[in-house]
DNA sequence: GACAGGCTACCTACTAGATGGTAGACTAAG
DNA sequence: CTTAGTCTACCATCTAGTAGGTAGCCTGTC
């Protein structure tokens, strides 16, 4: 569903892959909507863990956003796989209702996630933003999804990279 | 497809809106790739005649990005559409690769013309960039693409004219 | 001017295979 | 003996794509 999005996949995809038949998969999950939300909720709690255990591991805001980019850095690296909710996200008006919700839930989530971190940079006066945080928040969500997009398109990870650096150097700047 | 994606649409969908039997657009396109090919060939020339308007209608190159912003901007408004190479760059590992390479050109092309542009900024001594002008044009196109697929999720496309008027102003500082 | 052949654009009717999903039997383990 | 998990076998529907036919139009030839 990450590499393929939800339409490009099936059942049978997924019984050949685990080796089970595909009916036993609809016993698990019902239906193809079933599955793909909680594919996401997984997908969701995964991404939510690794901001936690980054929010432990350091203060340093910039430090924190370079983490999330690493994150995803290394998963287009190593499996060539963009964010499932940026794949769903543009597929989302052929996707049901409750599988809808949860990427929107994804992207509302992560963005009141960065929205903290700045936060939190300008408090300590380590960041300065010209915007609402929020609005800085949304670019930063906007360009990691579209550069991913771009860059497995690419088959090239830098580009990814290098546009995270440029816009975490120069939208946030040091004072 | 702009809409729903190269795997959610089909011969009877286009069928249906245009009044004509399936048999009949297989006469005008024979495989569904063929169909895509060509909508992808008449996107691109569109997009094309945008840019040359634009370059013939003003010198100023943060209006010319701002003018290829309200396009896609209009595009989301009025017809709820991303850009067609955003929503199939999601889908790309699962579409036939004559298709995925018209897609690559379009992004290819676009950061060109993007390149350009910013080049003339910093010759005429209106804008600064930071890095080499390619890297800041492959930034400015994933925001675009990334910000328009959120926009449209959240169906507010006051996001996605934020994010690119953020971006501009100060990605791209005025001297 | 008539007529033959070819061409364009459409049609009906069909195919083989995939799709999501269901019914009901089997099996192993507690 | 129950139950969770799997299976085989099936279903209706949709998919891209094909075969073959037809009505109308254009063009070259007698």
């Amino acid at each position: 569903m990450q590499e393929r999005g939800y339409n490009a996949f099936s059942y049978a995809d997924i019984s050949e892959k685990v080796g089970i038949r595909k009916a036993s998969i609809h016993y698990h999950f019902p239906s193809k909507s079933d599955l793909a939300k909680e594919a996401l909720v997984r997908y969701r709690a995964r991404v939510r863990e690794l901001t936690r255990h980054v929010d432990q591991q350091t203060t340093d805001p910039r430090q924190k956003l370079e983490w999330l980019v690493n994150g995803y850095s290394m998963m287009l690296r190593e499996q060539n796989l963009i964010c499932l909710c940026g794949v769903l996200g543009a597929e989302l008006p052929t996707l049901p209702e409750g599988v809808r919700n949860e990427v929107l839930g994804f992207f509302s989530e992560v963005e009141t996630w960065l929205s903290g971190v700045l936060e939190q940079g300008v408090k300590i006066g380590m960041m300065q933003v010209e915007q609402p945080l929020e609005l800085e928040a949304r670019l930063l969500l906007s360009t990691i999804q579209g550069a991913l997009m771009v860059a497995r398109a690419f088959n090239d990870a830098a580009r990814f990279e290098q546009a995270c650096e440029r816009l975490i150097s120069h939208v946030i700047k040091k004072t």
